[in-house]
Order: C-alpha cells, then structure tokens, then sequence
DNA sequence: CGGAATCTTGAAAGTGTTCAAATCAAGTGG
DNA sequence: CCACTTGATTTGAACACTTTCAAGATTCCG
C-alpha cells in the first residue's frame, strides 16, 4: 500500500528507515471506487492526495454544467486544490475518480507537522512542485502557441499512459477543444499517414 | 538596492540580520538596459532574476518569428528559465528587459549552497514556486474555461500595474491573441458602458 | 519635425463550435 | 448470453469567432 509512495519519493531524496516510519504515520489510506467525488467545489480541500493506484482529475465547472478538466493524476502523482489546501477558502476545483483509486491522504496538519519535523519531506514537496512548476509551464506554452495538432500529438507523447486510460471526451477537456473537434484533429493525424 | 528584496522575502519569511547578511553575499546585482537580453533561447540559464526594478518578459519564439509571452516579472518576481537552469540544457524561452531594469542574479551554485546552509531560503522558495504554481494553473483555467473578455477583464483586475507598463500588443502575446483580436476585445468592452 | 512603433479598423479566409444524428462500445438486468 | 440502455465517438452542415492581410490613425522618441 506504500510501495509506490516510497518508491516515487526516494528517485529525489533519500530516506532512512526512521524517516520512512515517521512519515508513515502521518499518511491515511483512503479508496475510493470510480466516479466517487474526493473533493467537490465549495468545500474545503482538507489534504493533498498521493496515487498509490488508479487515476483521477480535477476539474472547475462553468455556467452551463461544461467540465473543464485542469488535472489528471496516475500512479505517483500528488493532486489537491492547492490553494484551497493551503489558504483553507472554499476549493474552486472538483476531484473525483476515472478508475477505482488507491490513495495516500496528507492532511493539513500532517503536512505543516512535516515540513517542520523532516526536512526531507520539505525538500521533496519543493522538488515536487518545482516540476509540476515546469511541467504546467511547459503546457500553458503549447496552448498559446502551437497548432492543434501538434498539441495533441505532444500530449500523447508526454502521457501515453494517461491516454490510455481516460476517454477521450476528457482528454479533449483537458485541451479545451469540445470532443468533435479532437475527434477530427485525430482523423487528421491518422489519415495523414 | 536590496530594499525590494529583502522586504519581499520578510513578507513570507523572517530573517536575522545575519541571514540577510549571507544571503547579500550570494547576490550578485545586474543593471538592464530596456530591450537587453538577460537570457537568449539556447543559452543555458545561468541564474534565476529577482527584479528590483523594472518589467521583463519571459518569451518562446516560433517558427514565423512570432513571439509568445510565457511570463511577464515586475518588482519582487523572480524570472528565470527554470528548467534550463536545473538542469542546464539549452533555454527555450528567451528574457528580456520591457524597461530599464535592476536585478538580483541567484546563480546556480548560489542557488545550492544557499539551499543547504540557509533553512529559511529553501522554505521561502517552495513558498515562492507554490505561488507561482497556484497562480498558473489560474491562468491555464482562464484560458480553457473563459471567454476572451472575462479573460482580458480578469487579467487587468488581478494585474493593472502590468497593463500600465506593458504595451498591449505584449499582453495579447500573452493571452495567446493577435493584437487585432485583444484591440476588438477591449473596444467591445469600453463601448458596452 | 519625421520616422518608427503601436494601436485601430475593415474585409476575406480559416478554424473551432454548435447542434443534430448516426455509429460504435460497454455495462446491466433478465 | 442476449436485449436493452447508456455512454462515447464520429460525421455533417451551419454558424461564430479569431486570424490574416492591408491600410489608416495615433503615439512616442530621437
């Protein structure tokens, strides 16, 4: 059940086995079946989740009920309404399920404990969000200035995993295109070769 | 000349006159003329910027020339091509100075030692990148879910000290516009009053 | 003053969206 | 295991919005 939460954070910072059992403690498992919420807009977003298994997406919804994905999270990855988390405001996000999931929940006050307590686990939230840092940086780029079909193309090439996973009318959200118009960028791509 | 700065950490951290001390001596200040380069795409980032004074802008350039605004910094930012400075591979993005400009250059053995020896300076970098994320992923939801107007409207609301000092045809790079378009934009708002 | 850059405006072309319908796939209950 | 319902993807046509290209107006700065 820890398996790849040890495992994801010793590719960037070593741990003892002390360190291991103390932040052990501080984790609460959490499953949760496919489409169930993890956090609904409006409440207060009370923990960061770790993916030990499944995945799930964060979403803001507009006026009309349109889902507009911000987020996916597979095996590894951390996902929250960080601001919300943080600032303790209602969460501006929605978080649920796409596949029965297996979660790792950090607490508000298992997160501040930690960051005081182990410096390692302080060294890894910052080298953790230095990434996503970059990683959303590198998304917003691609939004503003390639075509379509490059954008997608370099989506599937960076997340080939995600795509696998997660239908297709979610990938296109995540993109801001409405389903048909990726389902033609894909016919494009395809006939083309 | 440290004023800026100082003033800026001190609102997330608190400093002893000696950390502020051991911090100056890692600094290294930089003056830029209007239109310099502080980092052109290929290069390896060498530093990351904090602006004393001044605007900058962080910027892709595709393949027509064109330019895309990733970033715009004024005083109390930081500006950098972070991936390329942790991991020293070729810039992709190109920074320079949108108006006389006084900086504070964090170079990257800088940047290391000052994570070891100094608690406080870590901390206030996770802070200053969680920001930073929280504020991007704003940005990418604005971009998916909102109409242009609410867009522009939202950035002038959240950034009028940018407007002020930023031609416009910067900021419809940065909304990912043409000039013309975010021209239009603006006339259909001030003409709905 | 004069040239360069910026901003605005117009019309045509291009691109994505919307709405509606057909096809395809998956899951459920009998 | 099949029939049925529901959800997902594809396709077409009309429509809306953004870009492009070209030109005119405005502002800035040497």
């Amino acid at each position: 059940m820890y398996e790849v939460f040890f495992e994801t954070i010793q590719k960037q910072v070593s741990l003892t086995k002390k360190d291991q059992a103390i932040l052990k403690s501080y984790l609460t498992p959490k499953k949760l079946r496919k489409k169930q919420y993890l956090l609904q807009e409006g409440d207060v977003c009370k923990f960061v989740a770790f993916v030990e298994k499944g995945v799930l997406r964060s979403y803001t919804i507009g006026e009309k009920g349109n889902e507009h994905i911000i987020q996916f999270a597979i095996e590894g990855w951390l996902i929250s309404d960080l601001y919300s988390f943080l600032t303790a405001e209602p969460a501006t996000y929605t978080i649920d399920a796409i596949e029965d999931c297996e979660l790792l929940l950090i607490s508000k006050g298992a997160h501040e404990d930690l960051l005081h307590k182990l410096p390692v686990y302080e060294t890894w939230i910052r080298l953790q969000i230095t990434s996503a840092y970059i990683a959303l940086q590198k998304r917003l780029t691609s939004v503003i200035s390639l075509p379509l079909e490059e954008r997608y193309q370099g989506f599937t090439a960076l997340y080939p995993h995600i795509v696998q996973r997660v239908p297709q009318h979610m990938i296109a959200s995540y993109m801001g295109l409405t389903p048909e118009t990726l389902s033609r960028v894909r016919k494009k791509i395809t006939t083309r070769r």
